[in-house]
RNA sequence: UCCCCCUUAGCUCAGUUGGUUAGAGCGGCUGACUGUUAAUCAGUAGGUCCUUGGUUCGAGCCCAAGAGGGGGAGCCA
């Protein structure tokens, strides 16, 4: 059957077709029978509705209408009618249906009911046939074509950073490593050590946990460029934040300051959220009114303080709060949970790394709105980061957001060749293994900076989701690599 | 890696002080029903009580170890 005759659920439930004859596809969510009349609700993911499929009795085989399962696939010829019912206001009339697959019923295991995140995480290859997971990835796909349309719209450049790289110098946690070695018998040199000089890249190599240094490059010779692709860390943190596969979106900008990059931060971020809010209307009103029942079973104090549509509104048409990590350190010095000791860490002297209560203290009870922190002690952040005049602090910035905690980390680059191969040598940080990142500060330097922002964590943002695990299709996790 | 919690039917969960044949709702199946919306009503099948070991006359329940899951911390995006 060619592809061109069959019209998609979404364009007859919006579009106006009343009165013609259509082929449908999808899978069958629920059937309801009576005596007279059967009732298939049927979902082609294109849209977070069912078409109602309405077969009179006669009209279709017995034994086609007794192998209509939850979660068959049929193709279905019907006329689009003006409904009966109260629930839709077109349906279709079915004139023949085919059953392209059956669903045992005894052993499919989504019913026409609500399943727990917990149960669906165990079946994630079946999970995208829910109307939660359905909205979660329509709305991860809207988001992707928002970063790309953004930064279009601002005249920067996607580059493709490598995903095997030889750097790892970058500090940001621990690596896959990437070999074809027979792990039997790998090749070993004269004084016994594994030879990664006989490897396939001649050198050890790992997957990457970022495609910064990689971006720096581009944007020293093309201004703005951006990065969106996929970064693997093996560490091993087992929270509901973190992955082990994560997708990350690193603008970097020639010629900006931390200023400059905040602004652009900020910019973007709002621009995503109000994108969603324009393009994902149905699938964010099923995530809130799902977010809203959880909240029901909870106690008070750990309900959301705004439904998911009144933050993403709020994050849409408010600015960010920006302060110094000196100001956050007053801020915490004088707040109540530090003068009555209820923090694990109590905030004394400036310098100390701010622990995820501090942040969320800031975030959620404090200003009650996302926070930007900059100007970070030097010591706390990593090799790259431009030293401030003060000698003291650097000129990086933390986006926090309210139940996520960080979303964005970024800085303004050091593009002295001075004081980045000074610090480097004081971090162990070997300047031979990244001469080509220094080759761009020996020739023709510039100021620039950029920011990287985890695509997963503003997924949890947007949808309201909890668990990391549960925005991203197939979620790679310590001791976790299922399908 | 550390701390806390959980694991009983396909799913969500009850299960009293350790005591006879382990329950409910939903889902499945069978039937009824003149248009249903996660339909409704009636009936029915369905169990390695996570695993292993221990205590006991007797363990779903107590103890130990392990596995899996969840929440939090650290690290980070």
């Amino acid at each position: 059957m060619s592809k061109s005759k069959r019209t998609k659920i979404i364009d007859i439930l919006n579009g106006d077709q009343l009165g013609s004859t259509v082929v449908v596809k999808g899978w069958v969510r629920t059937k309801r029978d009576s005596k007279n009349v059967v009732f298939i609700a049927l979902n082609d993911g294109s849209v977070m509705r069912n078409l109602q499929i309405v077969v009179d009795n006669g009209s279709i085989s017995e034994e086609v209408l007794a192998s209509i399962t939850t979660g068959a696939s049929l193709s279905v010829t019907g006329e689009v009618i003006a409904s009966e019912g109260k629930g839709q206001a077109v349906e279709l009339s079915a004139q023949a249906i085919q059953v392209l697959g059956e669903a045992d019923p005894e052993k499919y295991p989504l019913q026409p009911k609500r399943h727990s995140l917990e149960f669906l995480r165990e079946i994630a290859h079946l999970r995208p046939r829910t109307n939660t997971f359905g909205a979660i990835y329509r709305i991860r796909h809207a988001m992707i074509f928002a970063v790309h349309q953004f930064f279009t719209n601002k005249g920067f450049l996607n580059i493709h950073t490598p995903i095997i790289t030889a750097s790892d110098a970058e500090g940001a946690g621990e690596t896959f490593m990437v070999t074809n070695f027979d792990m039997e018998k790998p090749p070993k040199g004269a004084d016994g050590q594994i030879d990664f000089n006989q490897d396939f890249f001649g050198k050890k190599t790992n997957l990457t946990v970022s495609g910064q240094l990689e971006g720096e490059l581009a944007a020293l010779a093309l201004s703005d460029i951006y990065t969106f692709g996929p970064c693997f860390r093996a560490e091993n943190s087992n929270t509901s934040r973190h992955l082990a596969e994560f997708w990350m979106i690193e603008p970097e900008m020639a010629f900006y300051d931390l200023k400059d990059t905040m602004d652009l931060a900020e910019e973007f971020v709002r621009y995503l959220v109000k994108y969603a809010l324009q393009h994902c209307e149905e699938d964010l009103a099923f995530l809130n009114k799902r977010a809203e029942d959880e909240d029901k079973n909870k106690k008070q104090e750990d309900r959301r303080p705004m439904s998911l549509l009144e933050s993403l509104q709020f994050v849409a048409e408010h600015d960010f709060e920006r302060i110094t990590y000196t100001e956050a350190i007053q801020i915490l010095r004088n707040s109540k949970p530090n003068k009555k000791k209820r923090f694990q860490f109590l905030i004394e002297d400036w310098g100390a790394d701010l622990q995820s209560e501090h942040e969320r203290y800031l975030v959620e009870k404090h200003f009650k709105k996302p926070v930007i922190i900059y100007d970070y002690p030097a010591n706390i952040k990593a090799f790259y980061m431009r030293v401030n005049e003060d000698g003291k602090t650097v000129a990086a910035m933390d986006v926090l957001f309210p139940g996520i905690g960080e979303i964005i980390g970024g800085s303004q680059r050091e593009e002295r060749y001075d004081q980045l191969t000074h610090k480097m040598e004081n971090m162990g940080i070997h300047a031979a293994d990244l001469q080509w990142y220094l080759d761009t500060r020996r020739f023709g330097t510039a100021p620039h900076s950029g920011f990287g922002l985890g695509f997963e964590r503003f997924m949890q943002f947007i949808t309201g989701m909890h668990n990391i695990r549960d925005v991203i299709p197939f979620p790679r996790a310590r001791g976790s690599a299922e399908f």
